[in-house]
DNA sequence: CTCTTTTTGATAATGACTATCATTATTATG
DNA sequence: CATAATAATGATAGTCATTATCAAAAAGAG
């Protein structure tokens, strides 16, 4: 028997994670890698692409950093990391954060029901936001 | 002034719309398109990957088909189209239909809150199945 | 049947993301 | 500090799910 010990890997802090985290930080939008790549290179001009999707994984993967999936073919990024739900307008596609329900009442609900732990959810609501809705009125 | 006026498009009946249509209602689980062309080509052996993904975006469009797209690369197809949510299990990575709250009351509350029209949410959950919860504990 | 329009199959293209790898930066340790 | 160990970087090639293209075929209307 074979037994592979993966040893905990010493993360190390660079400048680059540093300024992807902190221009992540700075909106309170859910930007794309391109969005936080080109930011980053406002202060790091070398930087490359693929070092900022690595340390969204890394953060993502250390719960420092969300990642959103929504319908299209981008990931999302939200520096926020507790615990919210998502609104999107399907009209100009803009991305709201949305404090709904956020306790243990739905995890509960479906933990008892189904027999399954529940860790946690997504929940993301669709609609029209209120400027579309002033705008489609016209 | 240039106004274009996309005319209506007529939808033809193919033998591939429907029998990729009847793949996917043959299950309850939630299959990608390749799972699909496989089925498909078992019935028709010259069917188009190609095709396969046209059919399911067009019925997608019209609502009878359900795509889902969670965390991974792949889009899933469903074809259940009435209302319910979705358990992802973190360890086996099985998606389960959960008939968990899909009454208008999450919509009002965040209507409410938000000022947004809400036409309809999605809900996935995501921990350990019952299966999984088994297995891990040995 | 004939005309018009949509769909198909085959395949090339797209595009977001990831792997690779030589080099550099960071941290641990003597 | 010096040096060794290891992780991160930049540049770029590769992957892979999905989409576009287009000539040929099929479906529906009249």
């Amino acid at each position: 028997m074979i037994v592979i010990i993966k040893k905990r890997q010493m993360l190390k802090h660079t400048k680059q994670k540093e300024v992807i985290l902190r221009v992540l930080r700075s909106t309170n939008s859910h930007p794309t890698a391109l969005w936080i790549y080109d930011g980053v290179r406002r202060e790091l001009p070398h930087v490359s692409l693929a070092t900022v999707y690595r340390n969204l994984r890394q953060l993502a993967g250390r719960g420092e950093v969300l990642e959103l999936q929504f319908g299209g073919p981008l990931s999302h990024f939200e520096g926020r990391t507790d615990k919210h739900n998502h609104f999107i307008c399907d009209s100009c596609g803009h991305i709201f954060d949305v404090d709904g329900p956020v306790d243990g009442e739905l995890n509960d609900q479906i933990a008892q029901k189904t027999g399954f732990k529940i860790s946690h959810y997504r929940l993301v609501f669709y609609g029209i936001c209120r400027e579309c809705e002033l705008a489609l009125r016209l």
